[in-house]
DNA sequence: AGCGTGACTACCA
DNA sequence: ATGGTAGCCACGC
C-alpha cells in the first residue's frame, strides 16, 4: 500500500485550479508532515499518464524547478494562461494560496 | 546500519 | 539581486 502522505499530496495537487499554480513547500505545508522532498519525490514518481496537473508546482522562488520535464511544464503552464516573465517566474497573483 | 542523492528551502555574504 | 551553503528527509544500494 502506498503511503497516506503521498495520497495526500496528490490530492492537493489534482486539487489545484486551471491557470494556477503552487510551491513544493505550499503543499508540504498542507499535509501533515510533508516536506517539498517529498513532494518533488512524490511528483518524480508519478507514472507517465496519471493525468495530475504536475506541472503546477513551481519552486519557492517561483520558478521551474529543475528537472527533465521543466520545458514542457513552460509550455503547458503558457496553454493554461501563466506566463513567466523574463526571469522566468510566475507572476505571485498566480499562486494557489 | 551507513552513505550518497535529489523536480527543495532558508539563510547569508 | 545573485550565488554558495547548510539543513532536511525518504529511498536505494
Amino acid at each position: 500500500m502506498k503511503s497516506a502522505l503521498r495520497e495526500q499530496i496528490l490530492t492537493i495537487l489534482a486539487a489545484i485550479p486551471s491557470g494556477r499554480v503552487t510551491t513544493y513547500g505550499r503543499i508540504a505545508a498542507m499535509t501533515e508532515g510533508g516536506t517539498p522532498r517529498l513532494v518533488a519525490r512524490a511528483l518524480r514518481d508519478l507514472p507517465k499518464g496519471h493525468g495530475l496537473p504536475w506541472f503546477r508546482v513551481i519552486t519557492a522562488s517561483r520558478k521551474l524547478a529543475d528537472h527533465p520535464g521543466a520545458a514542457e511544464q513552460r509550455d503547458r503552464l503558457a496553454a493554461e494562461g501563466v506566463m513567466l516573465d523574463a526571469r522566468g517566474r510566475a507572476p505571485t497573483e498566480r499562486l494557489w494560496p
